[in-house]
DNA sequence: TTAATATATGAATGAATGTTCAATTGAAGA
DNA sequence: TCTTCAATTGAACATTCATTCATATATTAA
């Protein structure tokens, strides 16, 4: 990344917040979790599942969506390792796949309530 | 919302779930902030305003976009009051507007880290 | 094997979104 | 006042995305 010395306001600065960038690779990889999370659809799946499993039948109700459109959610929140799943006969239950997500949630909270 | 008691596997489950379930105000402006920050452009500049506020131009350069890109995603990371910004002349000078913002990012990182 | 149920998938459509380009605002200096 | 510079704004275009509908898969029971 070049810097353009005819504009740069604080060149100095500039070069020591270019060197503490992260990868690209990190940076799509937040984005995608925070993406994940920025459809109130999904969001709403992601509240159904912070106290308990469910099963997408259930999701479905709870949420007020067709379990086909719940379903194409849950497909992208598994594959971004937000949510899990394990069947049992003919039910699949869903569960959220790790604390940390419950994390966000709460601090988005605190974000929210100024 | 109704419980449709002829599909639902586990309706005692769904009643429990829909209780806990907060306003739909609170979803949405959640899925905002999280949506603020789901843009690898957006998710840049936050991470570039990480560690010191910088002046519009600076910021572009560091993200190798133009300053009229930049301009509109500052306005939307305005609005959500994850930023602020400050004149001094003619520049025009931006930070985070508060350290929930720092948590959020730290714990993406966190779960991206499995 | 056939039927029924729960879930998943693919294609299509309409809406939302980020970038670009041109024009505009606001501030400082000549 | 006129010019220049930093930043903002608006319209347009291309792309992305969520939902719907129809179909397919998987499991169980008959």
């Amino acid at each position: 990344m070049e810097i353009c010395s005819e504009k740069c306001i604080n060149e100095k600065n500039v070069k020591k917040t270019i060197q503490s960038f992260p990868k690209l690779d990190t940076i799509v990889g937040i984005a995608e979790i925070f993406k994940a999370l920025s459809d109130p659809s999904r969001l709403k799946i992601v509240f159904t599942l912070l106290s308990r499993e469910h099963c997408v039948c259930d999701i479905a109700v709870i949420c007020s969506q067709s379990e086909s459109a719940i379903s194409h959610q849950l497909r992208i929140l598994r594959v971004l390792k937000i949510v899990k799943n394990r069947r049992e006969g003919k039910i699949v239950y869903y569960s959220l796949d790790d604390d940390h997500v419950r994390s966000l949630i709460q601090m988005s909270l605190d974000h929210i309530n100024h």
